[in-house]
DNA sequence: TCATAATTGATAGTAATACTATTATATTTG
DNA sequence: CAAATATAATAGTATTACTATCAATTATGA
């Protein structure tokens, strides 16, 4: 896919300090996506990254007020880039179940070239949506965030989506219901594929998950 | 359903000291399953669980060596239990369809009628396994805790019912995974509605999600 | 260029968590 | 009733997830 020197907008309401306005916020975002990758994010803490990018924790807490809340911004820009790799795709083509497929192959597949358009590899926080981002909002505070607008971007995602189910069959009940389905689906077999695989279906092909769940979203739709 | 007497038996692997075995541990089990709905599992403490019971701290800690364990106690309980359910429910019943369509009316909805086989609140129970369940496997240990079994009961579950999935199609590649995405869909998606619910689609009717889940096991398996 | 503001770094400190260890006191059991 | 076992009370540790303060550095704009 042709790359444009895009970039990605994140709401003020999910960071005190702008990271994109300055070198420190950029080392503390490209370097958490690496070092969240490494540990985990229960394991990953702001002294942690300090000592990773020579800084202070104090600093680093003057632009996230949490380690969560660096989570729900790294969430939000995978989602608001994901929107945008998937209005790209599928930008003139007629046939919405062509859309559809082309989208799920998106989201239902991990990253795997880092287009590196800016200071984030993308491959990297893919591997964090896929295995920690169900973290962002499960927890005490999800109705308060929520309300915040901390899952905008992925509501968005999943709207878009739903509207070319609805193309396809305006009359079906539930395309969020099986669109967030398919997403956290996807994300949760690779994890058990990885670590708890009697949970599922032992496969060496890469693409057996996507193709999996594509394929349950069009025998869905057509009988419906 | 008709009860019986029956006694879940947990692997000991997953306790220090056997919680049915006193008491105390009864105390622990069951009102743990209260605060833990009260609170959330990560506001939950055996500091809080202790002042409930008018117990020690230390005292609890002799029974779990700490309350991630406690989790995965609570879910091997619910999971044995439920495989109970679906075994007693599904008994001299022919068809295979119907015997898929029984146990997914299990898996898919909140327990309703605590039927209290013991000091366990089933339906408070089932509410944790809904909303906490997936962070009894999502941590940096998952793999050392899969070694030792800790997911047995929930592996034995879907085991059962992948075979019911295998006779109506033995050519079907993927059971497992099909029945873990409908569990996990279900309990997700009831969290969806209540939490984020931009994320699905609204419905007040209880059994919508339960429903559609059967539709799309129904649907997919007719068309492989 | 110099003053001022803004940013960052270093250090210290706090409350809570998730435990462990020790010892005293109950309670059970043989 | 003695011995074993279980529980309670208390204290203590390391870590986490921060906040607060102040000094040092860097950026900016008049």
């Amino acid at each position: 896919m042709e790359e444009l020197q895009i970039h990605i907008e994140i709401s003020a309401k999910l960071y005190k300090k702008d990271p994109d306005s300055s070198e420190l916020g950029r080392k503390i975002i490209s370097n958490s996506i690496i070092l969240i990758n490494e540990l985990g994010f229960e394991n990953f803490t702001f002294k942690k990254l300090g000592v990773l990018i020579s800084s202070n924790e104090s600093s680093i807490y003057r632009y996230f007020e949490s380690k969560h809340a660096l989570l729900i911004y790294l969430t939000s820009w995978y989602w608001s880039w994901m929107e945008y790799k998937v209005v790209f795709a599928t930008i003139n083509i007629d046939s919405p179940y062509d859309r559809l497929e082309k989208s799920l192959d998106f989201l239902t597949q991990p990253v795997e070239v880092d287009n590196s358009i800016s200071y984030v590899n993308e491959i990297l926080l893919s591997e964090i949506i896929f295995s920690e981002s169900l973290k962002a909002y499960h927890t005490t505070n999800v109705d308060v965030e929520y309300k915040k607008g901390c899952f905008n971007a992925y509501k968005k995602v999943i709207q878009r989506v739903s509207d070319i189910v609805l193309e396809i069959n305006p009359k079906f009940l539930y395309p969020h219901m099986l669109i967030s389905t398919v997403i956290e689906g996807a994300h949760q077999q690779k994890y058990f594929v990885e670590h708890l695989p009697s949970l599922t279906d032992l496969t060496q092909d890469k693409h057996a998950i996507s193709e999996f769940y594509k394929k349950m979203v069009f025998n869905f739709l057509k009988n419906e």
